[in-house]
DNA sequence: TTAAACTCCGTATATAGGTACAGAGTCAAC
DNA sequence: GTTGACTCTGTACCTATATACGGAGTTTAA
């Protein structure tokens, strides 16, 4: 039972923070007595970790919200594994392609004789 | 000589987005006659196939201005873009780790036998 | 008992890169 | 000469993920 600054601090985040994934609907309403204060236990202690595990990953705040509501289906869990696998795979490869480019253009650069020119800015151009 | 309704179809891009750039200074003023309407020449197209180009590469459009104020200067072209090529790097391999625990998260979900509970969701709870 | 620290709510701000819209003016074709 | 397409400016809105702030109420520690 701690308010939402300790809460907070326990897990390294900002209260305002805290009070945004409650209004995404994230985490469980917490407890509010009399004086209004939001009063959290080891439930929502849980259910942050959890956001922010499957955020370093790199799951969206709306797609955390839909594992969280497939907690039980393994095979819906495991095909939207299988779907950011795809689009981290994608990702990877644009970049490497990317990569090739910027090498290029950077080598070309190194070769380059005339103080003049720039073979990246004339590539562009 | 074209009114910018022309000159953003011949790009394939919004009208607003001219409009954008010009705010932000990515491309020269063009000619305003009495009528108001903006007037553009090559200069303008070639200087957004330039933007555009470099956009395509992951540069941002602060950097895109960079880039157009240092057109003299190889090195410092060249520097920009190994600088890129390092933030490049750094995120295929981020993206690389992330793959790989995915996809172990994923196959211990085929190898799951227990229908009641998810092994993504465990390692994330 | 009072001052500091904490919390509340609602709203504004931030980033990046645009997109949309209202209301007015202009141009071109028939 | 009128209609429809185009353009103008300025401002608001959009996504995603928070962060900050004002003004009021609450709790805690000395």
């Amino acid at each position: 039972m701690k308010t939402i600054g300790k809460l907070a601090k326990e897990l390294s985040i900002n209260v305002e923070t805290v009070r945004f994934y409650e209004r995404k609907g994230l985490i469980v309403q917490p407890l509010k007595p009399d004086s209004g204060y939001r009063i959290y236990d080891n439930t929502h202690v849980n259910q942050l970790k959890f956001i922010l595990k499957a955020k370093a990953l790199g799951f969206t705040l709306d797609e955390v919200a839909s594992l969280m509501s497939l907690s039980g289906s393994c095979a819906d869990v495991e095909s939207m594994g299988l779907q950011k696998l795809r689009l981290i795979r994608e990702k990877i490869s644009d970049l490497q392609r990317l990569e090739q480019v910027i090498q290029d253009m950077t080598n070309s650069c190194k070769a380059n004789q005339d103080p003049n020119s720039c073979p990246i800015i004339n590539s562009l151009s």
